[in-house]
DNA sequence: TTGACATGAAACCAAAAGGTTTCGTATTAT
DNA sequence: ATAATACGAAACCTTTTGGTTTCATGTCAA
């Protein structure tokens, strides 16, 4: 059990390569609040709606979106949870805005350097 | 004035972009407390200096590092205020986390579905 | 039914990305 | 001086990426 039969959403090919693309990032935007078809997307932007419609594949992939067959349309909704993972990845570096420990690296910094 | 002749880290070519190869991540990370010179890093990883210094080439270009000659070495840090760009990006999204407003969402929903 | 709409799959293409090897140039060590 | 080290630039190659056009299928409207 477990192999690579299992169902959709087992890709996962990265958040951080979803959200690279600028269109990717526009549609997340667009689908903020709202659930939207294809072809309302693609009005968006200045490309075919094929093309959107592989971004969408990628961003789903990445659990980013998720559809629902409503009629004849396919509704894309946002999926924010994965962006979990950006927001832990963040995290580590939440330590530079502290600025004690700034400091305290710049002060251990200037006792070790001249080559 | 302000034309493209300002200086270097005038490219700036995305943050989003830059992050989103683990290589450079990876990179990111070996840098958070010690400021390392091309050759030192490039031992982490399975590929040649010179393509290690290409990824150091980007994140410089996107202003997550910056570099400084010492001796014949140079050693690059990491410059973590780009970041910052992400974690707006980010915090567009932390609605979301907000267990109000996602229940408030799907009551919404509920209301205006049936094609 | 018959036609229009909504959409993904497939085949294809050009450009960008990620590597490699080779070369030139500072800088340090002998 | 000479050799070794540290490194970027250039040229080149292969794979991935972002697009396009064409086609087949499912669904709704007349």
């Amino acid at each position: 059990m477990s192999n690579a039969n299992s169902k959709a959403a087992d890709a996962k090919p990265d958040v951080f390569q979803a959200i690279s693309d600028p269109t990717r990032r526009s549609l997340l935007q667009l689908l903020v609040d709202q659930e939207l078809p294809v072809t309302t997307l693609t009005g968006h932007f200045p490309m075919s709606r094929t093309a959107v419609s592989k971004h969408l594949r990628i961003l789903a992939d990445a659990g980013l979106v998720k559809e629902r067959k409503v009629g004849r349309e396919r509704r894309y909704r946002l999926e924010p949870e994965p962006l979990l993972e950006l927001k832990r990845w963040l995290a580590y570096y939440d330590r530079y805005w502290d600025n004690r420990l700034l400091l305290l690296k710049q002060l251990v910094e200037s006792d070790e350097d001249e080559p």
